[in-house]
DNA sequence: AATTAAACGAGACGGTACGTCGAGTCTTGAT
DNA sequence: ATCAAGACTCGACGTACCGTCTCGTTTAATT
């Protein structure tokens, strides 16, 4: 994925200085925490990160466009490690996007962009290639693992298996975020199981009912 | 419920408009549509009110404020008539909560005010009085009603109702916000089916299990 | 003089507050010494009066003319006592008003209604009324007084009379005024002198020309 | 002279645009003959000049600076021609002075900005390198003249000699400004010539005297 | 080594909204 | 009718940030 604006694939002029580029991010990331998303101004990202306004308006657009490349290398560090069973790695990712939610610099900027995409589409679009993309492939390995592993059935409906995909990505996700920023409640290991047992409930009940 | 910063108990003086307020809460949510929760200002809005600014911050602190007291009344629609079934209930709930997140006032308000709320905590009470405990109490309801058609049971630990409770709010409402803003896809009828369906089927797992 | 707006000769009703009168006047003349006039505020004023602004505002028009109505009763203390000389009684002048131009309600009050009088007809008025001509009348009276003396002759002509006291007047003031707050230079008794046997000289070479 | 608050010697950045200085000034030059000082506003001001507000801030720290520089210039016409007279050059520089105290824009914005020059130390200084020093040159100038021409005594007590100078300088100043706005009578020839014949009675008593 | 062209820092620019303040008016209930 | 209190409209304030635009100055790849 390519942080630029644009492409750039001019072979001639000074290159763009890559310091420059983790710098500036980095910097934001550092202005989440100390001033929220509605606080952070981007003279004071290019101040921290030792640049003109100008590099910053050079790779991205806006405030949000940043913001959003800024916070999105975080989710790389979501993984699905195999712990043996389908409810086992429910609540381990349950508890990894949680973990990541509390973080400040996400638990302020993740909804603030999440709104104003409402009324940008290209923002829309990059937060689903930067971040909910990066989310959602979680899901479909896990799934996949658990049919490996005979704890779900081998659906031969493409379409339902995507609309169970999405709808269990929607609920964990959506389940998680209400209750960490909405709620304000913690999400810690006891939810985490008792979010996990519904989920197994009703997949269970699926499977008996369609498989 | 009173809108206002301070309770004013002032004998003396010109009394506050009630005009007024009425006024400036319509005239929000009428910017809140066409110009969204971003773009919304709070001299427009006392210019559509046909009121002073002074008049605004008057009654509200910031714009966050505002647009909170302006969205939630509008939670006052949700109502939980009793179609017989608890998961026909949460079908109707769904869908109820949907269309509300549908109407552009509340889409570009809701996640805008939340993210702000992270970092104000007036701000996240005030969110809380005025609209999570509005939702809320359509769980409370549903689920006693379901206990008296007996289709679950009768628990008597109170702190493991109150917790199962918590967490049906959580999965209901993060999935719905969850699919309509950051997915962006339709919350139609099949939809929330499906999401009653896994529910029905974990907390009938969970009956089962614990009952 | 009146210092209200209007006569008000109404015998129903309740009658005006005088003790509000005066309060007002001297909590004008104590914002203008602590804060000049144009920090000066009608809130101000009326907090430091113990009265409503409505009260103010019943009385004066504007800032404007409560300010001359304030000030101008300063200008009750100049008078005129008879020194035996001409060039005496100009330097006792000079001293005397200087003294008055030197408080600091004067300082900051006297200028700027002026000034706004440039554009305001109905001020220029009051001012003339309040203050100018209360001036003026000494000049007058210093002038005649020297008649009698025998140190200037009696015209017979009152257009020329009328034509030199304007003159010596606005020598007078303007230039009491202009070291004053202009060059901001101390009106001493030097300075006095000094400007007084300037007249004197010109009054005599005018005497023994034009006599 | 420079207008601006700092003297900028900054080497790097975008440079101050020139054009904006002085379509500023006019603009401001402008604004007083069609509102006067005091309805005369920044925004206005910055509007009339197509200029951003923050350009005038980022030059003048306040409207009276602003005002003081606009106006400075309009001295810039004063001078002092040789008519072969002492008093012949008191009373064309008396006219000189007159006439442009009757500019609207000198009219309404002089005794407004030395008002407030009683209260603001910096305001006053700028007063007297921009607006004074260029008036007190001329009465130094012409004294200087009338030396040669041996209407004055080579006087050789320097301190006597710029006493009087600017005692002179305070009585034809004060005068003028005195009749133009307080009495708010014309200042035209017969006026001039009475003033004049006054001082230059005055002179040469004095001269007589002292000589 | 000289040229070239883009990137760079600095900071001024036009614009828009902010939240505050003061002027002067109006609306209460009480005197 | 006047008073104190305080809400009202209006409009300006001075600040802050946005995103853009010059400037003069690097800096690497290409000649």
């Amino acid at each position: 994925m390519c942080s630029r604006t644009k492409p750039h694939r001019s072979r001639t002029g000074r290159p763009r200085s890559t310091e420059a580029d983790t710098a500036i991010l980095e910097a934001t990331r550092a202005a989440l925490v100390e001033l929220g998303w509605s606080k952070l101004t981007m003279g004071d990202v290019a101040g921290r990160a030792g640049v003109a306004k100008t590099t910053l308006y050079r790779r991205w657009a806006n405030k949000n466009e940043l913001v959003v490349d800024a916070v999105a290398v975080l989710f790389d560090e979501l993984e699905l490690p195999d712990l043996g069973s389908l409810q086992a790695d429910i609540e381990h990712v349950v508890l990894q996007f949680a973990a990541l939610l509390e973080r400040p610099e996400t638990k302020t900027a993740l909804m603030a962009v999440v709104a104003e995409s409402t009324r940008d589409e290209p923002l829309r679009e990059r937060i689903r290639a930067s971040i909910v993309d990066r989310q959602k492939r979680l899901v479909l390995a896990g799934r996949e693992r658990a049919q490996q592993r005979g704890e779900l059935p081998h659906h031969f409906d493409p379409v339902a298996v995507d609309a169970t995909d999405d709808l269990i990505f929607d609920v964990v996700a959506g389940a998680v975020v209400h209750r960490a920023l909405v709620s304000a409640e913690p999400v810690d290991a006891p939810w985490a199981t008792r979010l996990s047992a519904l989920l197994m409930g009703g997949l269970g009940a699926a499977a008996t009912a369609g498989g």
